[in-house]
DNA sequence: TGCTTTTTGCTGCAGTGCAACATAAATATA
DNA sequence: TATATTTATGTTGCACTGCAGCAAAAAGCA
């Protein structure tokens, strides 16, 4: 099990975004999805930072000569989610690139920084079973938990 | 710590209703906080049914002969959350009445069933804690986790 | 080349959520 | 009781969220 990993601020981002855009690419080829230009630049956007964008933000990024509409975006991110690129914050309405910290279909608990912004991805693992017997006990069948904590990270705290 | 329950369709629902506008009225008298008529309607509807009602539900419930405006209903809100009478469901943009089916101050966790729209509250108890000791373990100090896990309900799933 | 599927563009709309200010009601103070 | 202060509600307006439904364009295939 990945450790938990809170995205320090002076970490090499260029190749963190650089390798997550080469991991979209091969999966997308080897799962036969077309990674296409507008797909790839609001990857890119999400790759800027660890930041959850709103889907505006979105917009502004890719705002060049022709300004997408939300539903292009919106569209993008679905195919995007749909391939395990990127993660809906729900408490915030924004997301993010998901950077791998986890295992494959494991859940992921998101720490968020209400001081920076930024939200690190932590592996679920025996959370996910505690959470799963715990509502499995009340008759529930369980399909997707969603976590999201918010917090101060490590970075912000030291200063 | 009280046990996980998912309300059953049968369930004394008037009953349910009435003892958490009871316990809604002491608790503001006990601080000497208003339960005005409006946050008291706004309950109200909420308690209507165990489903997150999204904000314009909520306004299409009061509606008699005046329409009360968005803000109006989304003060309310706030106001009945400040005070722990009701929860906002992160992942429908929605709200539901609080039931009381948790210790204080504890993690509560949301059980949403996706078939009848009901949803439940289970105490966190356990959970909370490996939550706080792993995304500790990352640095990261928690304050207010936020867990919703959709699923099916034991009675939809016994139909 | 023609056909099909996928993707993108466009228009429009219902819902979310709140800021900023004005008014009214309740509470506290003189 | 009159006045000041706090609290709650009303009003207007707007930025953002999220997607449906249809049309056009691009990519892939026969």
């Amino acid at each position: 099990m990945a450790r938990a990993i809170f995205p320090a601020p002076d970490h090499d981002h260029d190749r963190c975004a650089s390798s997550a855009i080469a991991h979209a690419e091969t999966l997308c080829a080897a799962r036969a999805q077309r990674l296409t230009p507008i797909r790839r630049q609001v990857l890119e956007a999400l790759l800027a930072s660890h930041k959850p964008l709103g889907a505006y933000e979105i917009i502004d990024h890719l705002a060049g000569d022709t300004r997408p509409a939300p539903i292009t975006v919106y569209r993008a991110l679905d195919f995007l989610r749909d391939n395990g690129l990127d993660h809906r914050i729900e408490s915030r309405n924004a997301f993010v690139a998901c950077v791998h910290n986890h295992a494959g279909e494991d859940l992921v608990v998101f720490l968020i920084c209400e001081r920076c912004g930024a939200v690190g991805e932590a592996p679920g693992g025996g959370v996910a079973e505690a959470l799963k017997s715990s509502s499995r006990a009340a008759g529930f069948a369980p399909k997707s938990p969603l976590i999201e904590i918010a917090g101060i990270c490590s970075h912000c705290r030291e200063r």
